[in-house]
DNA sequence: TTGTAGGCGTTATCAG
DNA sequence: CTGATAACGCCTACAA
């Protein structure tokens, strides 16, 4: 930096000046720096501002998983985002421990991140005050709530499940099954819609329930539905946590030579690139993980920006139900195939 | 750090020591400078540490694209392996453009990373020169070459894709076709082995080929299975470059009324999960590449420790075909069913 | 084995 | 609007 300096005749703090508060210096001066910034190909050293302002261009990025596509989604958003920033990402997953996360939110914390990205609204105690305490912007992504700790994008897995067993309802489905791997805080908030909605209407029964704790897999789907099937054959309908799983239930229900969806409907959930394109096309809710990357860090990067207006401190992205055919059951063959 | 030091009645760099070097402290020492650091909570002021070293605990990560489920498996292996040393991840993609990765490597280079883990062999002359000069280790990974920069992980593209050509044949097929998308450097290499053993039986043709600039996906395999059905309706079998092209071109072959495996044999690359589950279970290559995320750092870590003695410095994780129903042709159904 | 002095590259603070 | 000075928290070098 003295280098830049002393080549655009100026001291030190002017180029440092130049360079973070631009409108504090001349325009004049700002150009001469700029140029000699270019000739020297100066790049600032991110450790030593680091050391002098007490605040890092790190952004923070706690994940449960990183497997799980649903996180890749939301990655791929949040690093599209970020790239225009001068910011950068942190990832860390917690593997669904909430110990973990404390873990993490400490190792975070103790490095003076320009900003934290949570999952969820299931945290600790601990660290849900360490999130409430944190110096710098928090969002919490993928739901909403009501009890934020600052910022919040997502939407609401009740609701959008809810929805779904409505759909189905309407399709004239009435004994509805849930298929559900890995049963984390939303997929139990997705269940309890499920149930609210298909309990209203007659069409729940716990044996038609069918759940693990092993990560979404399409082999998991497989499994899942066979043991459905053996365990409540009167199941007309389900409803998949995952779309892996729904891909999983339709592969093994050729195999048992169930027909979708006029023996059986099939919906999953987050609507997945090849949900469309399946045979039969599988009816899914499609979630906006992209676009939650992108809201969760422009939300972040606006509220360090001062000036913030600190409305919107909440933004529900929602969620569309996309209808395929494998639940347009079509009611006549129905009747004369399963009397 | 003072505070630690204090309460330990030592000075300051033998904390640091005690932290860094523990075997160049006494025990006692070590014993009462951890308790020190446990009773204030003492974390080591990372920025500080760079500054000072001009060490910095970043490894620098570039891949071609972060949502490309390939190179998902290939993170999960890196952040595990991670995870049980004091280095970071700083994750960057290139979106295929050789110039960003030029311009990314010039990013990390700036911030003095412990260690660079790159995609493939096929940087630009400037990026080669720059990885040639890095002053840390340097590990390419997910294929391998005569000439490393460094360390090197992967394995041959090349070879796999012609082992599966040979696969196709031995099982009785003689008109192999190729679905290819975003044919990046790999893709063509896996092309060119497929070509070479294709053409060797005679099985190979150009009118066979299908390939596309854009991201695999489900839905393009579909749409190039319908491109190569009317181009060359004679294809008996296809090898996908990628497994949600097969998954895609094997929805679309139902909706064709194209029987698998005995109207048309299919294979995919990469073994994802689903390959196994599907109906009929498709043959695909499984390819190791958790186990190349961490092999990639676990040499890395290696080559830092000093001591490292450079052997192995080219490890080739092999590939393996894993032979499903999709390429198990029924010799005697075929001829009554497809005269 | 432990300690002392000095500096890493930048920014906060206060003057001009 | 610009500059001088003194940190920021740690580590390298050298000394004891």
């Amino acid at each position: 930096m003295s280098d830049v300096a002393a080549r655009a005749g100026v001291s030190a703090i002017t180029v440092s000046r130049a360079l973070r508060t631009p409108e504090k210096v001349t325009p004049e001066l700002r150009a001469e720096i700029a140029r000699a910034v270019d000739y020297l190909g100066y790049v600032p050293h991110a450790a030593a501002r680091a050391l002098a302002s007490k605040r890092t261009d790190v952004i923070g990025v706690i994940i449960p998983s990183i497997t799980n596509s649903v996180f890749a989604d939301v990655m791929r958003g949040i690093y599209a985002e970020v790239d225009s920033t001068p910011f950068k990402i942190q990832l860390a997953n917690t593997r669904y421990s909430p110990r973990m996360e404390e873990n993490l939110l400490r190792v975070f914390l103790g490095q003076n991140p320009a900003g934290l990205v949570v999952t969820g609204i299931d945290q600790s105690e601990t660290a849900r005050a360490l999130l409430e305490a944190a110096p710098c912007p928090v969002v919490q992504i993928m739901e909403i709530g009501d009890d934020p700790v600052d910022l919040m994008v997502g939407f609401s897995h009740h609701e959008a499940a809810r929805a779904t067993a409505e759909h189905l309802l309407k399709r004239g489905y009435r004994k509805l099954a849930f298929l559900g791997a890995r049963m984390d805080p939303r997929s139990q908030r997705r269940f309890n819609g499920f149930r609210e909605a298909a309990s209203a209407a007659g069409a729940f029964s716990e044996s038609r329930v069918v759940t693990s704790t092993s990560p979404s897999s399409v082999t998991l789907g497989a499994q899942l539905f066979a043991e459905l099937i053996d365990r409540a054959p009167d199941v007309d309908a389900i409803f998949c946590n995952n779309d892996d799983v729904a891909l999983g239930a339709m592969f093994e229900a050729r195999r048992h030579n169930v027909s979708i969806p006029d023996q059986m409907g099939l919906c999953g959930f987050n609507d997945l690139e090849m949900m469309a394109v399946a045979e039969p096309p599988i009816t899914s809710v499609r979630t906006f993980r992209y676009e939650m990357g992108r809201r969760a860090i422009n939300m972040l990067v606006g509220a360090l920006d001062e000036k913030a207006d600190r409305t919107n401190a909440v933004v529900d992205l929602g969620f569309e139900i996309r209808a395929r055919q494998s639940t347009n059951r079509s009611t006549i063959e129905r009747h004369s195939l399963h009397p």
